[in-house]
DNA sequence: TCTGGGGTCCTAGGACCC
DNA sequence: TCTGGGGTCCTAGGACCC
């Protein structure tokens, strides 16, 4: 028997999440952009008109924001990790199984549900009335064909933001008219190899012989087909799974030429890094990384990188900050006379665990200290601001913090940043 | 000249996703 | 002048083992 999967997905979150805030971007073209000021990540629907296309810098369409009057952001994270989280509460009311997907999408269970469609209506216009964000939801027997009937329901407004596919005749009267580059799990190095031989909508792809698709695309692409045969190969999650790495990873707003510098940023990375790591476990493998400015060749390049093992695996912010240093140093470029202009930095964590899960070693060195005093950091630094208390070596002229010139306000989580009515 | 067979584990890199 | 960040999964190939 198979389950009706729905997947919600919210509409340009970010500029949605905007415009709760501030009516006068309602109805006007607005994008949001990529930390650093430097890519467009999220368009409302009237800049997508304009052709505002995603990924695209912000220096190359300075005219067109001139010129059309777009409003432009900062990308505001906090705001928008705020905003995905009181739309998940609203799903939960609606189901009680919902995967988190992203940031912006939902996976539901719709088991048991007599008209679906009715069902994710009430959803769709309670999502609306409590957080103020439009969604639009797809429901299927699988995930890939969920994700097929959402985006029906996404660029068909005649659904009016749902659409039902369980129903076998309507898919086979639909996939006809996917491009088969538009499916979950179809890039465009699978896109171009499934065009070369003549497969070009989902219709095709449905029919293609599981041997063939196996070894043109592996697993990835056979378990696709048999998704869209409307046989579940991608499992519903509720619960999450253990996270297996992490990374925090900056572009910074000023090329970095000094090692202090440099190790100031990587720091802050480190630092944020552990404070993450801490809500899902501690970290047995810690690699740092940095890279001059890849778009001008023009300039010298330099890309350095190493690894360390973390033992004991641990969480703590001063011992992720010594095994970063460890790996700055040995990265450095060890050219004489030789002027590098880094761009980029970050910090990857790998192979993590529950702390309970973490092995032991003989003479396990776990500082007694360390549990109390990060909790003792984590909770300054949520009661009075982030980075009341920072690691010495972040140091304080911060010359590589990226740009954020059009942030707006953390208006939920942030009293000091409540408009004040007059 | 002749030089086994089969297994596991790890890692780097590719592809994809949002 | 100015080009994001953070994940997952899979495979091939090398190292190593018996």
């Amino acid at each position: 028997m198979t389950r009706p999967i729905a997947i919600s997905d919210s509409a340009n979150l970010y500029v949605s999440a905007e415009r709760i805030f501030d009516p006068t971007l309602k109805n006007v073209p607005v994008i949001v952009l990529s930390n650093n000021d430097g890519c467009a990540v999220a368009r409302s629907d009237e800049a997508k008109a304009l052709g505002n296309k995603m990924g695209e810098p912000l220096h190359l369409i300075r005219d067109k924001v001139a010129a059309h009057g777009i409003r432009v952001f900062s990308s505001n994270y906090t705001l928008y990790g705020d905003i995905s989280r009181r739309v998940v509460e609203v799903y939960e009311d609606y189901t009680p199984n919902v995967e988190i997907y992203s940031i912006d999408e939902c996976f539901l269970d719709f088991t048991g549900f007599r008209d679906r469609t009715a069902h994710a209506k009430a959803l769709r216009r309670d999502v609306l009335r409590r957080v103020g964000v439009p969604v639009r939801v797809g429901i299927a027997p699988t995930k890939t064909l969920a994700k097929c009937a959402n985006d029906i329901a996404k660029k068909n407004p005649i659904f009016a933001g749902v659409f039902d596919m369980m129903d076998q005749t309507l898919a086979d009267w639909l996939l006809p008219l996917v491009p088969v580059g538009d499916i979950w799990g179809i890039g465009r190095k699978t896109e171009a190899k499934l065009k070369d031989i003549g497969i070009g909508t989902a219709a095709e792809l449905r029919a293609m012989p599981l041997r063939q698709a196996q070894a043109l695309g592996t697993v990835v692409l056979e378990r696709t087909v048999l998704e869209l045969q409307g046989e579940a190969c991608i499992a519903f999650d509720e619960v999450e799974p253990q996270r297996k790495c992490m990374a925090v990873t900056r572009s910074s707003g000023a090329p970095m030429t000094d090692f202090d510098t440099q190790f100031q940023a990587i720091t802050a990375h480190a630092t944020r890094a552990a404070e993450k790591l801490r809500q899902h476990g501690v970290a047995g493998t810690l690699t740092v990384f940095y890279h001059t400015n890849r778009h001008r060749p023009d300039r010298p390049q330099y890309a350095g990188s190493r690894s360390t093992r973390l033992t004991p695996m641990s969480s703590d912010t001063f011992d992720l900050v010594a095994a970063a240093k460890r790996c700055a140093l040995a990265a450095w470029p060890k050219i004489e006379n030789a002027s590098f202009g880094f761009a980029k930095a970050g910090i990857m964590l790998d192979d993590l665990l529950p702390i309970a899960d973490r092995p032991r070693t003989l003479f396990d060195s776990v500082k007694p200290t360390s549990p109390a005093l990060m909790a003792a950091l984590d909770d300054v630094n949520g009661r009075f601001g982030k980075k009341t208390m920072v690691i010495a070596s972040e140091g304080v002229s911060r010359s590589w913090q990226l740009r954020a010139n059009h942030r707006s306000p953390r208006y939920t989580t942030r009293l000091a940043d409540l408009p004040v009515v007059r």
